[in-house]
RNA sequence: GCUGUUGUAGCAUAAGGGUAUUGCACCUGACUUGUAAUCAGGAGAUUGUGGGUUCAAAUCCCUCCAACAGCUCCA
């Protein structure tokens, strides 16, 4: 007998040689029903293979991550199947999970394979699945392997990378593949597969390698989820920030400006301005102190803080002074500027900390294959600013920046943050610049603070920059969508390479401390999130146009105006839609512009100096006076 | 940057060798309107750019630019 150990900490007698399906069956017949694999002892395995000793196990279902990861690995297996009987001499090479659902490399050959012929792989896989076939494991030698996958040069490729005795090939129905496993009981239970897209892709991603073909893919263990998902991907694509940023006229590309430069159109910079004072003025509370840098910067800047060495070549190119030939880079960061306003003084350590915060505007040679909307661009603003400290003060200062952030984000109506912190690569301690005590004192500072603010955290090693270590903030939007914002990193490097002192109260010069901040990444990228969050419908303190009056005939055109008047001391902004149009129709583009309010009036209201309010996407909410108005509006800020 | 797809009026679309369709938006006129599109008329396009093939190119070929989807990269 063996001890098998359940994650919920309880211990259960086994026959050595039992299955995870075994001991599923054993709690419940659903739990059988359901489970997709299993971890054992931190390795995920098959729900058939033996388990020989003791062991924690951990049934994996549709519900984790690592069961949805068999699934979908699973199901790449179903689609080769099925991609084998429809092309035959098809090549296969890899095909894993993804993080919504998997993909397969092929080596069509003759064969073409294009969108057009989705369906048909689509039927034939849920006609194999049907079939609920098992995945029989098989551990094979180098030699078999070798000759089997004869003619395939990926497969051999692959195969020749791995050591002989831990290979292992899966089968089931009619197809076979090299694969270290593990997966589903049988294929029985995908229930609902969606070709997403084919795409090229290089074989290792190298662009020198054969080119493959790669196709998308998502599976479900019931059609409804499956409904759902393609209802959220229809959901995300009427969100899209670059159709909702058009349509509402918050910014707008010009092919002689240049690509990846976002021009702002007065809504949406009424929008990105408001965002921009609010958190100015929070971090004025907070005791930031506001700067402005100049848009470029002569060559040495950069020569000096490390940048130009490291990027100069990607970068957009320097600019000349025509007589003298003096080289300016536009600049790529904030941080040299601030180290310069840090170094232009003598500093105490009384001084510190010290916040300088700037809405600053860099330029960056993004490839053109990467631009994307407003996410990424090639000219952007970061909400920026550089604490610099004592190595005491760090985790104060984390601790309010944490709080800042938090702040800032739930008034914008995300509520559903998680922060990535990435710390060193134990192995590889050499990398990184600053002292041992420096680093260990900054991870633990970062891994408190978080803690101490209650915050969800994971911890990569070795994902830290050479300077210091940094936490990534995560937002989740409206759609359960992961985005990455804000971020805080501490640097050891620039303080280092600028020289940056501070004479402490032992009236000796020390080193100060340097962190990187964001809270929102930079203004493009955030907004770009928020238009998605909120599906174009800003928070009302947020929305370029608050209310819109719409008057029943042009004979009230003028009441309309003494409206917009009224309120505009209030800082209510608004417009007023004074066309020789019909109130339906007034009301119909209002509704369609998203305007949080609109203000209807007629003979009755203008005699008593009353609005009639209809709010956007929910209707008529009644007379009122225009005062009653203004209180009703300022209690929804 | 690489691979593929696409580029027709402000937006969305039709025409796949014979100088361009329709809807919305826009302008003009009529209507003076009560909670999601009033009616009629008008104007707007050297079909992304430059070149080539052809008697003739939106349409076929090449260059460049841009967008989209992947890949690679990211201070």
């Amino acid at each position: 007998m063996i001890n098998i150990t359940l994650p919920d900490g309880s211990v259960r007698q086994y026959e050595s040689g039992v299955s995870a399906m075994d001991i599923a069956l054993s709690i419940s017949e659903g739990l059988a029903r359901n489970v997709i694999s299993a971890k054992v002892d931190g390795e995920v395995w098959d729900t058939d293979r033996s388990i020989e000793k003791d062991s924690a196990v951990q049934l994996l279902t549709w519900r984790d991550d690592e069961g949805k990861n068999t699934f979908w690995h699973s199901s790449a297996h179903l689609m080769a199947e099925a991609l084998q009987s429809l092309y035959p001499g098809i090549k296969f090479t890899i095909g894993p999970a993804i993080e919504r659902g998997f993909y397969y490399d092929v080596d069509p050959g003759e064969h073409k394979i294009s969108s057009e012929d989705f369906k048909k792989i689509e039927d034939k896989m849920l006609e194999l699945a049907r079939q609920k076939n098992t995945f029989e494991r098989k551990e094979v030698s180098k030699a078999e392997a070798l000759a089997f996958y004869k003619g395939n040069e990926y497969k051999e490729e692959l195969i020749n990378d791995l050591e002989d005795g831990t290979i292992t090939f899966y089968t089931q129905g009619d197809f076979t593949d090299l694969c270290r496993g593990p997966h589903i009981p049988q294929t029985g239970i995908i229930k609902a597969v969606k070709l997403m897209n084919v795409a090229g892709a290089y074989w290792r991603g190298d662009e020198n390698n054969a080119q493959l073909t790669r196709i998308y893919g998502v599976s479900f263990p019931k059609q409804k989820e499956l409904t759902a998902y393609l209802h959220l991907l229809e959901e995300a694509k009427k969100r899209d920030h670059r159709k909702l940023g058009a349509e509402l006229e918050l910014f707008m590309f010009s092919e002689k400006v240049g690509a990846g430069l976002p021009i702002w159109l007065p809504k949406g910079t009424a929008l990105r301005t408001r965002l921009e004072d609010f958190l100015k003025n929070e971090q004025i509370k907070r005791g930031y102190k506001p700067v402005i840098t100049p848009h470029i910067a002569k060559k040495e800047l950069y020569v000096t803080s490390g940048h130009y060495e490291k990027y100069g070549e990607d970068s957009f190119q320097p600019i000349m002074t025509p007589r003298e030939g003096e080289e300016f880079l536009l600049k790529p960061m904030n941080c040299p500027h601030h180290c310069e306003i840090y170094g232009h003084r003598p500093r105490s350590y009384k001084e510190l900390p010290l916040r300088i915060a700037e809405f600053g505007t860099v330029y960056r040679y993004e490839q053109s294959g990467e631009l994307h909307g407003l996410s990424r661009v090639r000219g952007f603003t970061q909400d920026d600013a550089h604490l610099f400290c004592t190595p005491d003060q760090l985790k104060d200062e984390f601790l309010g920046v944490l709080d800042l952030t938090r702040h800032v984000l739930s008034k914008m109506g995300f509520e559903d943050f998680t922060a990535q912190i990435s710390l060193r690569d134990p192995n590889n301690p050499d990398k990184y610049i600053g002292s041992k005590e420096n680093w260990d004192n900054a991870e633990r500072a970062i891994i408190e603070a978080t803690e101490e603010v209650g915050l969800k955290t994971t911890q990569v090693e070795g994902e830290a920059a050479f300077y210091g270590p940094k936490l990534d903030f995560m937002v989740r939007d409206a759609l359960g969508r992961s985005w990455q914002l804000g971020t805080i990193q501490v640097d050891y490097n620039l303080p280092e390479r600028f020289e940056l002192e501070y004479i402490g109260s032992d009236n000796q010069g020390h080193r100060p401390v340097m962190i990187h901040r964001a809270p929102f990444g930079s203004m493009e990228r955030f907004i770009s999130v928020l238009i998605e969050h909120c599906a174009g419908k800003f928070p009302l303190w947020l929305a370029p146009e608050q209310f819109a009056v719409l008057p029943i005939s042009d004979r009230f055109n003028d009441y309309a105006k003494t409206i917009e008047e009224t309120l505009a001391p209030f800082d209510i902004r608004g417009i007023i839609d004074d066309r020789s149009e019909k109130v339906n129709r007034k009301i119909r583009d209002a509704e369609v512009r998203k305007i949080p309010f609109m203000l209807i009036v007629g003979e009755k209201e203008a005699a008593e100096g009353k609005v009639s309010v209809r709010k956007q996407g929910e209707g008529d909410v009644g007379v009122m006076t225009i005062e009653e108005f203004k209180d009703y509006f300022q209690k929804q800020l």
